[in-house]
DNA sequence: TATATGCTTGGGAGCGCTCCCAGGGAGGGA
DNA sequence: TCCCTCCCTGGGAGCGCTCCCAAGCATATA
């Protein structure tokens, strides 16, 4: 007796035809209103839900978009980036009514498995790629695929994909001026790793802008590894070339950084300031507030959703979307205790 | 001339039927080695993969988990304990070779309507649910549908429901031992918010502990909102009381106790013992390092992926799995700098 | 030689939906 | 009055797969 609840269905329920309720049900023209009302009423009464896979075999459109993050070490999560990335990605898709697939891999056996099942057809319509390391084999083969795919970062090959990415060389320069700009002479960087474009691009920006103020790295510059302690690790190195200004390429590793300088007895921003990047950790959680190289996570996540909708859509021209990033001026790099620099 | 590459055309090519390939595709018995040998010539020249959504619709099964977590704020990804989570599923789903669906969402009005979808069918199979609140309607919600689902956590009606959680209670209760056993004598809580069940479960467990210690929290109990900050601004709240030990019902509240501690002037553990529950901060991120309860993070959201497909495979008699937890003694309650106390 | 058994293979049916086309009815213009 | 148009509705075809059954064939057994 317990008849399968479908189109056909509600259709005999509600005196229609299946095609009748299709329409109804995907708000399509040509159904008069009293037929939608008594549609729309057998639908409500019986609970009924279109069944997602039929409609993505038929319509062959799944509504899913596929995240993939490589080399999702443990680490990965414990830095805020990844949350406010996904969120970003959880609130544009939700927006749009489709659904987030995750896909997180390690270097095992497992990856190649991964990947392929993530190209496979009738699962999702797109994938947004990110956190890839330079020369990574991923993009590649994506672009092997017909899988229409956005890339969150600055691949290798960027001519050729659509990707999202942030100004990570304006925005290094800019703290790189703005430490020159406070009378710093001593500028030390604490990087990320240079296997990551952000990391490559953060170096290069604080270094053509310390250029620019005449002021150089010479050899006060450490490479982190984006953790916590590996800033912490870096900066006690770097205190013994006394710098009196340091730039260091994540929030995270800020944070570890401020520790050693408070344990060396130091004072920030007395004896040394601090500018990070990302500022994405609440300001009154470090003391002194973190002066920062705001990106917009946030919004990068939302505007790759809707950049590679686009690319489902059809776009063929690639496109590149760079946001800019914003010098968030508190305590760390010691502005405030003095003149503010000028312009 | 570009025929479409599906299960006749591969059969086509490898001269044999469609069945034959589908019995190749999937592993199944029933197939001569070398007509086998000849199938997976042409999948693996042709790059064939199975389209997901028709398998979905002829199989009735989609081989995705979905994983709800509501009232995803900002703060949610600040903590590392999701970051865990999503990691353990992510790795068992991938074990057993199924798809891992997002679906957060905040207390917007889109709620509902992602909630219809979660449950709509064909598109998962089943759905992990976390972080629920206490008298969250969500579940209720669940119960109503088909759909099979695990809860991390312990939800309101346990009994009916299958789900995963650690011994909160235990744990907690072990904290206090250890506090009392050190020879504390004004222990404190900072605790964790009590409309959800491990603030209320790390609460009772502490206090319980106390009480077989002949000990009260008496006013010195705080609660918090899971934040760094909150855990900052409850113990400079609590030092009002001096307290001697205090409980911190998470990681992350922790690190904030013990920066109010030191910004007091106060000194861990010499002029207070500290505890935190969860584990999951490397150990050397703060100084003094953390004595915590240890919460098997990852495994949790193994398990909950287990006994997922064991619900998918038709279970029906309810199953908890309660992971023990365990005490990690390392310097900010001060074991180390005495005796060790005795068992 | 006749019959039973087991492995291998092919094809029909059907999952629930979308897309397209045809048909009926109402309304407007010549 | 007739025809053309437009709106509404129903049903066929097909998406690519799985499941089931029947047929074909080789081998084993009587």
């Amino acid at each position: 007796m317990t008849r399968p609840l479908n189109l056909e269905e509600v259709g005999r329920r509600a005196g229609v035809s299946r095609s009748t309720v299709s329409r109804v049900v995907n708000g399509g023209p040509h159904v008069s209103s009293e037929t939608r009302r008594r549609v729309e009423a057998v639908i409500a009464e019986t609970g009924y839900r279109p069944h997602a896979a039929a409609r993505s075999l038929a319509s062959n459109s799944t509504g899913v978009v596929g995240l993939v993050i490589p080399s999702a070490a443990q680490t990965l999560f414990d830095d805020p980036y990844f949350g406010r990335l996904i969120l970003g990605i959880s609130s544009a898709t939700n927006d749009v009514g489709m659904t987030l697939a995750l896909f997180l891999f390690g270097d095992g056996p497992d990856e190649g498995s991964i990947i392929s099942r993530v190209v496979a057809p009738g699962l999702v319509d797109g994938v947004i790629v990110t956190a890839t390391t330079r020369g990574d084999p991923l993009i590649d083969h994506m672009q092997g695929t017909s899988m229409p795919f956005v890339v969150v970062g600055r691949p290798d090959n960027a001519s050729s994909t659509f990707c999202v990415d942030v100004d990570n060389r304006a925005g290094a320069r800019a703290a790189a001026l703005h430490l020159a700009a406070l009378g710093r002479r001593r500028p030390a960087l604490i990087g990320a790793p240079s296997n990551t474009a952000a990391g490559v691009d953060r170096r290069n920006g604080f270094i053509e802008g310390l250029a620019e103020a005449d002021l150089s790295v010479e050899s006060r510059i450490v490479e982190g590894d984006w953790s916590q302690d590996s800033g912490r690790r870096a900066m006690a190195k770097l205190l013994d070339e006394r710098p009196d200004a340091v730039f260091v390429a994540s929030d995270r590793m800020a944070v570890g950084a401020l520790r050693a300088v408070s344990e060396a007895g130091l004072d920030c921003p007395g004896d040394i300031s601090v500018v990070s990047f990302d500022g994405i950790l609440p300001p009154d959680l470090t003391a002194p507030q973190l002066t920062s190289v705001v990106q917009p996570v946030t919004e990068v996540g939302e505007r790759a959703v809707r950049l590679l909708t686009t690319v489902i859509g059809g776009a063929s021209t690639p496109e590149h979307v760079v946001f800019p990033t914003e010098l968030a001026v508190r305590e760390s790099c010691g502005a405030t205790a003095q003149a503010r620099p000028g312009a």
